[in-house]
DNA sequence: CTTGCTTCTACAGCTACTGTAGATGTTATA
DNA sequence: TATAACATCTACAGTAGCTGTAGAAGCAAG
């Protein structure tokens, strides 16, 4: 069992964050020592990790709860699993596809510089740019209410 | 010219974070009409477009300004240029990185729920793995402080 | 046993929006 | 031309997702 100091460390983020979690139903209520400590096993650092890196990637904590759900629930028929994986697997990949644009761009970009100076940036024109978004609500055939 | 309205449908957002993002100087502060209305050109669309692209794939309003900077003074000595757009650049890397390993795995789940149920979900390890991870504070040779 | 660190609860503050109220501008329809 | 319907204005409060701080209590080392 472990201190809450030590899954903090562990998955680079603050005790106060896993406090939080706990708090909002994403981590289990963690039993307690003694002493009134939080104790946790090997499962919750994973858990709290799996949240901590879909958070840097942008997933709102719904979505995570939601995939979260998959692995929290793994005989759930199969009609609900499928239709939470794939909504996440298109999410996931327009972003992969966006960062993508901006990767090509930032490399022109880091090349360019060996010339002394960069005129014609257009870091902004990629990722404004129609073409290279795949998000549906961005795509011209759509208007958001 | 285009309206509040026009460029908030054009880049999915809300007139009043257009409003927020001129607050903070993320956004130039518009011209008004006779009327008092703020008044846009294309480029403040795109630039609008960019940072709500940015922010959706988790970027920070402090990393949209750098990389905005970039572009607002393309004849910044390349040191400083390059130096945001290699910063950046790793960012970007890691995040594709992780969410390919995401991607791989919601693949195969949607795929094995063909069989019927998902008994053995590894979204969670998939996520958490250190070796799926590119980050050097998430890195066991590293502790944070 | 006391110094120093960790954890506890509780709550205030922060970032990045989002919603609401009430006034005013603008436009479509009668 | 009047008036209803909608857009925009300012100002401020509220939300999500943390993050910091205060003050008390637990605990480990010297």
């Amino acid at each position: 069992m472990y201190t809450i100091g030590h899954v903090a460390r562990a998955a680079s983020c603050k005790v106060q964050t896993i406090r939080y979690y706990e708090q909002i139903g994403l981590l289990p209520v963690a039993p307690r020592s003694e002493g009134n400590r939080r104790l946790y096993a090997q499962a919750d650092i994973d858990r709290l990790m799996f949240i901590r890196h879909a958070r840097e990637l942008g997933f709102a904590l719904d979505a995570i709860r939601d995939l979260l759900s998959l692995s929290d629930d793994p005989n759930q028929p199969c009609v609900a699993a499928d239709a939470i994986a794939r909504r996440q697997l298109d999410e996931v990949e327009r972003r992969i596809a966006r960062l993508g644009s901006l990767k090509t761009e930032l490399m022109r970009m880091i090349d360019q510089c060996r010339g002394g100076r960069i005129s014609d940036c257009r870091v902004i024109e990629v990722l404004s740019n129609h073409a290279h978004c795949m998000a549906d609500d961005h795509r011209p055939t759509e208007a958001k209410p």
